[in-house]
Parts: structure tokens; C-alpha cells; sequence
DNA sequence: TCCCAGGTGTCTC
DNA sequence: GAGACACATGGG
């Protein structure tokens, strides 16, 4: 069992971090295009091939449903498994323009528990993805379980990382108050530490997690 | 040259 | 239900 939690956890990475105010997009449509985009791959390839998108005038629910998925997957090369995501992407852009109007956020009006099945039917759509879009371009309460996320729970010995993505979500859910903003923040500031701090140094000795942190504390770095 | 990156669906046992 | 595998590019 972890000494620290989850609550602490964030607070630390809060401190030194600062807050994030995050999901790396302009409007809904963008957070959800990208949250197929990027399925097992790094993000870096995602902003590729969304300005691909951007260039072609494609960041539009209708637009994308409408185009032929070979013509798409030319886009979404640079991204990576290119036929599956055009694939994808076609279905939830048909989804969005045929139930939503294309604006991903009107699933804010829904309550969640159905926002959430109806996002899980469309082809392509799993748990992460359902949830990335739920919270980020919605505005539900659900906390995103990602490959950092586990990464961190291993680490800080918080559960069983390879627990079930809903066991994982139910922890941190029931450990954490229901609000949005905390889990959209503390979920980029796991990302954030993971890519900029942890990933780059491994050994970093102001890691905000370590029980003796000069950051955390209030040193400097 | 090899490893890895913010998953998901399908198939097999 | 669990595990293996396919899907693909490009940076380090």
C-alpha cells in the first residue's frame, strides 16, 4: 500500500506542476477526433496528422463521416494504424453528426451512465476513449484510465495495475470528490509529469512523488 | 536497428 | 474470461 493518497498524490503534482487546465485541442470535435487519433500512439504523431485535418478543413463531425475512408486514412498517416483510425474516426464523426448535431459536448446534457454506453457502441470506441471524450470535450465526472495512469499506479503501489480499466476508475472515483475539473487536472498532470519529468529523468531526485521532494516542499529544482 | 507510444476488436482455448 | 495477436508510423 501506497503512503501516499491519491488526494496527496495530486496535490504534490499540483505544487509542482502548476494547474493544467488540459486536453491538448481547441473545441470538443478536436478532443474527440483526437482521442481516436491517439490510440497506442504518441501524441506527438497525433498533432501530425490533425494538422492534416485542419489543413484539409476536416475538423468537422459531417465532413469527416462523409469522406471516403481511403481518402481519410491518407490524413491520418502519420498517426500510425491509419486504415483502423479512418475506420474509427468515420464512426464516431457519424455518430456525432447523426445524434449530437456534431458537438461532442452536448453528451453534457445526457446523464452519464447512458452518454457513456451510447459512446461505447460505436465501433472503435472502448472504455479510454468513451471516457477521454466523456471528460474532456463533455464535462463528465469520469476519471480517465490510460497507459500513464497505470504506469503511476504501479509505481506508487496505489492497486493491481493490471486491474480491470472499471476496478481502476472505480478507485479513483471513490477516493476523489465527483468533480470534473479535478479529474480533467489530475489526469493531465500525470501526463504531464510522466512525459516531461519521469520519461525524460528516470532518476529525477525532485520528483514530486518521492517522499523527500524538494519541489513538493517547497525547494526549488 | 530496435523499442516504444495516452487502445480496440477479434480470435482461440 | 483470459491471453495472443493485428493494426503502422516515426522519434530516440
Amino acid at each position: 500500500m501506497s503512503p501516499l493518497g491519491l488526494r496527496q498524490v495530486y496535490d504534490r503534482l499540483l505544487h509542482a506542476q502548476g494547474p493544467q487546465g488540459w486536453w491538448p485541442a481547441e473545441t470538443p470535435v478536436e478532443m474527440a477526433i483526437g482521442a481516436i487519433l491517439t490510440q497506442n500512439t504518441a501524441w506527438t504523431r497525433v498533432e501530425v496528422a490533425m494538422a492534416n485535418l485542419r489543413g484539409a478543413g476536416l475538423l468537422d463531425a459531417r465532413r469527416l463521416a462523409d469522406l471516403p475512408t481511403d481518402v481519410l486514412a491518407k490524413h491520418l498517416r502519420p498517426s500510425g494504424y491509419f486504415n483502423l483510425k479512418a475506420r474509427r474516426l468515420k464512426a464516431l464523426a457519424a455518430f456525432l453528426a447523426d445524434e449530437l448535431d456534431g458537438d461532442p459536448s452536448r453528451l453534457a446534457r445526457m446523464p452519464l451512465d447512458q452518454a457513456r454506453a451510447r459512446l461505447l457502441a460505436v465501433p472503435g470506441v472502448g472504455r479510454e476513449t468513451a471516457d477521454s471524450i466523456l471528460l474532456y470535450a463533455a464535462g463528465h465526472p469520469i476519471f480517465v484510465i490510460d497507459a500513464y495512469t497505470r504506469r503511476l499506479v504501479e509505481r506508487l503501489r496505489l492497486a493491481d495495475p493490471t486491474a480491470p480499466y472499471d476496478d481502476l476508475r472505480d478507485r479513483f472515483e471513490r477516493e476523489l470528490p465527483r468533480d470534473a475539473a479535478l479529474y480533467n487536472d489530475f489526469h493531465a498532470q500525470i501526463v504531464i509529469h510522466a512525459k516531461d519529468r519521469c520519461r525524460k529523468k528516470p532518476r529525477c531526485q525532485a520528483c514530486p512523488l518521492r517522499p523527500d521532494c524538494a519541489v513538493a516542499s517547497g525547494g526549488t529544482e
